[in-house]
DNA sequence: CTGGACCCTGAAGTCAACTTCAGGGTGTAG
DNA sequence: CTACACCCTGAAGTTGACTTCAGGGTCCAG
C-alpha cells in the first residue's frame, strides 16, 4: 500500500503518516527498493485506527507510542506494562467521569434553553457552579 | 480575592488566570483602585471550576468561551445557543463513546496481560484491530 | 526602612502536534 | 515527451495553551 492509499484508508493526511513515522507511532516502513517509496501493509492501517481511537480518548501521541510499544514486549517483562496500563485505566476512568459531569451539565442547559426561560439569563451559571 | 488567592482556590497558576482574562474566558476583573491589583469574586472562582471540568472533558479554550459565552445572552436569542449546545453534546457523546471503546480494549489488555499470555505476544494487537 | 512575598505589563519562549515550503525524483495517460 | 498526480527529504512555519522573562511597583513584619 502507498502512504496515499493508506492516507485515504485512514483518514489522516500523508504528511502526518510521515510525521507518525519519524515520530515512532508507525514502524518505519518498507521501501520499494527502485523508487524508494514506502510499502505499508494492514499492520499500519491497524495502528492508524488504534492512534485514532486513542486520540479522541484523549491520549497523547507520546502515551498512544507507549502504549503501542507494550503490544511489542515480549509477554515476559509483564510488570511494568501492567503498571502503566492500570495508571492509564484509572486516568481514563477520571476523564470519563468528568465527561459525563460535563455532559449533565450540557444536557440540563439545553432543556431548560428548549423550556424556554423562566429566569432572565440562561442558567448556565447555575450549571456552571457545579 | 486577590489573584493569588484566586490560584490557590482554583489550583490554576497566577500567570494561567492572566492568560484567561486576557483570551475572554474571566471576565476583565475589577481593580483596587489606588495599586491596581485586581480584585475578583466568587463568579471568577466558578468560572475556573467550569474552566477546569471542561477542559477535562476536552473542550478546547475556545469552546469553552462559547459556553461561557452562552450563559450571558440575555435568554432571548437562544435558538442559537440550542444549535451551538446540541453540536457540543453530540461531540461529547462521541467522544465518550470512544473513551469508552477505549477503555474496553485497555481493561481486557490489562486482564489478559494478568492472567498471564497464553500466547508469545502481548495481545494488545488484536485489541488494536477493533 | 528594608527584605521578602506579593502584584503589574508586554514580549518572548516552549511544547505538542501538525502543516507548509523548497527543491527534487517517479510513473503513466494522451 | 510532456503534463500531472504522486512520491521523497529536511527544514521552517503554525496553532493552542501556556510559561518565562525583563523590568518594575506594593505591602507589611521586624
Amino acid at each position: 500500500m502507498t502512504i496515499g492509499e493508506l492516507a485515504r484508508a485512514s483518514g489522516f493526511r500523508v504528511e502526518t503518516i510521515r510525521y507518525y513515522e519519524r515520530e515512532g507511532l508507525l514502524p518505519r516502513a518498507h521501501r520499494w527498493r527502485d523508487n524508494n517509496y514506502r510499502d505499508f501493509d494492514k499492520e499500519a492501517l491497524a495502528r492508524l485506527h488504534f492512534v485514532r481511537r486513542a486520540k479522541a480518548a484523549g491520549f497523547t501521541l507520546r502515551e498512544i507510542r507507549e502504549l503501542l510499544d507494550l503490544s511489542l514486549t515480549p509477554g515476559e517483562a509483564c510488570g511494568e506494562v501492567e503498571a502503566l496500563l492500570s495508571r492509564k485505566l484509572a486516568e481514563l476512568d477520571r476523564r470519563m467521569a468528568e465527561m459525563h459531569r460535563m455532559r449533565e451539565n450540557l444536557a440540563a442547559l439545553l432543556a431548560s434553553c428548549r423550556a424556554g426561560e423562566a429566569e432572565g439569563a440562561c442558567p448556565v451559571l447555575r450549571a456552571m457552579r457545579q
